[in-house]
DNA sequence: TGTACATCAGTGAACGCGCGTTCACTGATGTAC
DNA sequence: TGTACATCAGTGAACGCGCGTTCACTGATGTAC
């Protein structure tokens, strides 16, 4: 045979990807490559061929997701603004965007792979990047720091069954928004005595 | 043999659940009985014989768990605290407490076992009675939807890599127990047209 | 207070299934001439 | 433009290990009298 799949090898190692994605989110981490395989349209020689173990599988599938959210929030860039809090702002589109929920369960199925060291290693790199980005992003600390738990909250609270995207979740996120284009207003709103 | 432990059957059946939880948090719902039954100071069949099978064993962890965070809920609960926001100031502390890093962890461990479908529909009841309890609290809904989403936030990062418990970190949350004892501050800042 | 018995709280071996991995093989695709 | 050959992109069967579950058995504990 050979080839079989009629497609070429850069789509079926990105089928492979997409496929245990999806089936990791579905059944965890615990999800067979026989399953992945089949749902991707190859043999489960098919799949080793393209990753040599399920470890490899499983760190591509995270760096693949790292590299997805990072283009999304590439995406989320406006051009047009030039503004501080720019990133702050893609970081918040991204993340909560309506339609993105791709994004939001990119964020559980990390969560998922955490358990596997050289993923974690991954991730928290990942993060540090996006963090430092963030803090060069021309706002207070105080306000990134308080937009970014804002958001990540938003997107986290589904993971253990909280109800997301109700009115006032909207609200906030529009309010959150506004706070990275007035940052003053939160810092000056009178609060007591802190030691900085 | 029998009741070899030296314990009461409740002690062991205790010692099941936390070995179970901190075995699933390190290798995921991956961990083997064996593993957890070792640990725990039993056989597999001692395991067995408390828990009938692995599917029970961790739903129980899960009914353990969300146990757990109410009664940290209810420890936190300050009794000379009557006004407005107590609860959504006790959900604050119970989830970002300092020393409290088991309440964190329990969160990680519940999106673990989230694949299961009988644990989905256990934390979805539970937090669908955590919500109903805060929007029951006295402070507007939009303060409520903001201290959630910081505290659910700050507690998540971890759990994708990001970096927690930073300076500015510490500030905002006292910045948010602030908030609910001065809720007005909040939707009084001057936020451009919104329709409620 | 003893004694007899039922039950409780386990042990540890065995089983069988599912999984990740290996391997021999194959036919389509790419390359040199 | 054919042709020969190497390589690439798979297939599918087999293997062996680890796991969850079952089961026969056991000795300590609790209970009735």
């Amino acid at each position: 045979m050979g080839r079989t799949a009629g497609r070429s090898p850069e789509d079926t190692r990105r089928a492979l990807l997409a496929a245990a994605g999806s089936a990791i989110r579905a059944r965890g981490i615990h999800a067979s490559l026989d399953e992945i395989a089949r749902f991707a349209g190859v043999s489960k020689g098919g799949l080793i061929y393209h990753f040599a173990s399920k470890e490899r599988l499983i760190l591509e599938v995270a760096r693949d997701q790292l590299a997805a959210f990072q283009a999304s929030m590439d995406a989320a860039l406006d051009p047009h603004d030039t503004a501080p809090g720019r990133l702050t702002r893609a970081y918040l589109r991204s993340v909560l965007a309506d339609d993105e929920v791709a994004v939001r369960d990119s964020l559980a199925l990390i969560a998922q792979l955490m358990i596997v060291p050289a993923v974690a290693e991954l991730a928290v790199a990942d993060a540090r990047r996006i963090e430092a980005d963030l803090a060069a992003d021309g706002l207070p600390e105080d306000v990134v720091a308080l937009v970014v738990a804002a958001a990540d909250g938003l997107s986290a609270t589904p993971m253990w069954g909280g109800t997301a995207h109700t009115a006032a979740h909207r609200r906030l996120i529009e309010r959150l928004v506004h706070l990275t284009r007035h940052p003053e207003l939160w810092n000056d709103l009178g609060w007591p005595g802190e030691t900085r």
